[in-house]
DNA sequence: ACTTAGCACTCTTTCGAGTTGAGTGCTAAC
DNA sequence: GTTAGCACTCAACTCGAAAGAGTGCTAAGT
């Protein structure tokens, strides 16, 4: 069954409103604030309908409407306002990618700042995956007898590095030669290709030097973990708390519980594969957030994606505002990415 | 005044007690449980003696009594029994290290964890300090035309390096003879000092190399920096939520928002100059954690302090339990900083 | 002189009853 | 199809009474 416009304009009253004060809208406070020019009466017959349908709820028979899952995910598909641009202010977000930042890593924790203090949520951002990149060259450089340095640079141009140990009164040349060996190997592949395949047994040639094979093994690994852990960033866990459907406590609790596991942040965001993804309440599989609604966008190095940011708050949340915000910083995160390290 | 041996045994029980169940005490309580052969007649005296004298405090006049900041003070300094070792699951704690980690920051992620999981209050770690290391040597790593690989390396074996810009067409004998510069003129001296002297003028030599000398001040100044908010390791947020005295969501709000801002909390740890201390309550500086209490401990690497570990927790925390797996943890960290580091 | 039983008193907590108010659903008239 | 009117429901609030925990004081006992 088609909505027809006037259902349309009800519900999204409904929904604004709700999320603009967080209680439940009466047929009253719609024929008062919205001037559809009908009377209560009429909206109320429209609500009973729209309840019907599935895209409304009743917290008790005495109390107004709020929107079901169903009610958010029409609202945000079909009736959501484009976004009035005058509510974010772009001067901070901008100005905050004005300053300059080498390390990949303090740009990210700023982003998942920015991101949290604009939209008042939590402000999550996985780490760039590396599992596509390939090896562009792998290079190691001696530092004490016992230590040396391992550098890894992919054809996206990011460079992990890692000290390692090598064995007593290894040669700077020996150290060369193993580079070399392993280029010749690695070279072109995707991280994931190399950590698939059995490339460690290659080589008798490397027989002697196991235990820098093994680390470099272990960089792999840890730069394509499945589990990606170790890569997520977070920022507002505070505004969480802010919001009056975490009064409860326990509520609250079971949130930051999640939170505090990174690897569910991680599995939580992984699946969304499109541009801009939303989540509304149960469309979210872990119970944990059922509550709450989810903003994620991929962000890009060039073509591929390479990892997610994501904006959770309350379902009740602002998703305009909201959706145009996780874009506006995506893109100027991509930009500054691509600019810095490419 | 001094306190007679039955007055501190009743202090003893009732701080013992309040920790215990987090309500306040009441001398029939007193006398049943733990049997000091008086009547609570007799203990109501000994309280009210001990509340004019300042180690206890009554909610209200119908209620039991709690202990001040007084009153945790003397337990913790006169009263407290030595650790119940078999309650402390040494087992887990040295699994946890036996595990081999490379990183100095995995390492210290998985003492954050320990920690919090041990005590099941909020942990806290300080990432070590650079200002009184000193520097070993630094050298340059080409990589491609535009970017190099620098390391810093410490007396106290802690390798930093980090990626940075080099002029397009620096050839590598240049960057190899900036290191040898460089070297000449800080091996030896502390970061401290480095950071401090006007040694960015002392060459005409690398006149041509400014902004290769630039980044070498950025990274020694993120090494030194004194706000230390890069530094600031934590776990066990939603431990605090679990405590009844953070039912009250502005309270536990309050204070989450304090453990964001890192800044605040490397302010909290670092006056904690000895070993081992502990703040209870209003002796620790700031508002927001006036309801809590701080155990803390320096850690080493040799003779040198070089960072900080702490438990946070309600004022009412199991203080002896905590003291110690503070100190076994400390113990164990600093003995594997040593080895993997040293 | 210290200890203790007894008792009046205080204050919070709990519970239920009554009241209010917001909002609905239905019916009948427009 | 719309609306006014009205009875009904239910959460939220208020109030007072009762219960319960604990104290402080007094007077008697050792």
């Amino acid at each position: 069954m088609k909505l027809d416009s006037r259902k349309k304009k009800v519900l999204q009253a409904i929904v604004e409103d709700y999320i603009a004060t967080a209680e439940p809208v009466g047929s009253r406070t719609i024929a008062r604030k919205y001037n559809l020019g009908v009377s209560p009466a009429t909206i109320r017959n429209e609500m009973a309908d729209l309840e019907e349908m599935g895209y409304l709820e009743q917290p008790h028979t005495s109390a107004g409407r709020i929107p079901s899952d169903l009610g958010y995910r029409f609202y945000v598909d079909c009736l959501m306002a484009p976004c009035d641009h005058s509510s974010i202010d772009h001067e901070s977000i901008a100005s905050a990618y004005r300053r300059k930042v080498r390390e990949i890593e303090s740009l990210i924790q700023m982003t998942v700042r920015v991101l949290s203090e604009s939209t008042n949520c939590l402000a999550v951002v996985l780490g760039p995956q590396f599992g596509l990149a390939r090896v562009q060259y792998l290079q190691f450089f001696p530092l004490f007898s016992h230590q040396a340095l391992m550098v890894l640079v992919t054809d996206t141009g990011l460079a992990e590095n890692r000290l390692i140990e090598i064995p007593e009164g290894t040669q700077p040349g020996e150290l060369l030669h193993v580079g070399q060996v392993l280029n010749r190997t690695l070279a072109g592949l995707t991280l994931d290709e190399v950590s698939s395949t059995a490339w460690r047994e290659l080589s008798s040639e490397l027989a002697r030097y196991r235990s820098i094979v093994e680390q470099v093994t272990e960089l792999l690994e840890a730069l394509t973990a499945q589990d990606g852990a170790e890569r997520v960033y977070m920022a507002g866990t505070i505004n969480i708390l802010t919001q009056p459907e975490f009064r409860d406590i326990d509520k609250a609790r079971m949130l930051l519980g999640l939170l505090e596991k990174n690897q569910a942040l991680y599995h939580l965001l992984k699946p969304k594969t499109h541009d801009l993804s939303i989540s509304i309440g149960e469309e979210n599989q872990m119970v944990e957030v059922r509550d709450c609604s989810l903003v994620s966008s991929a962000y890009h190095i060039g073509q591929s994606t390479h990892g997610h940011l994501a904006v959770m708050g309350p379902r009740r949340m602002d998703y305009s505002r909201i959706v145009s915000v996780v874009q506006i910083v995506e893109g100027v995160f991509s930009e500054t990415l691509r600019k810095n390290v490419g």
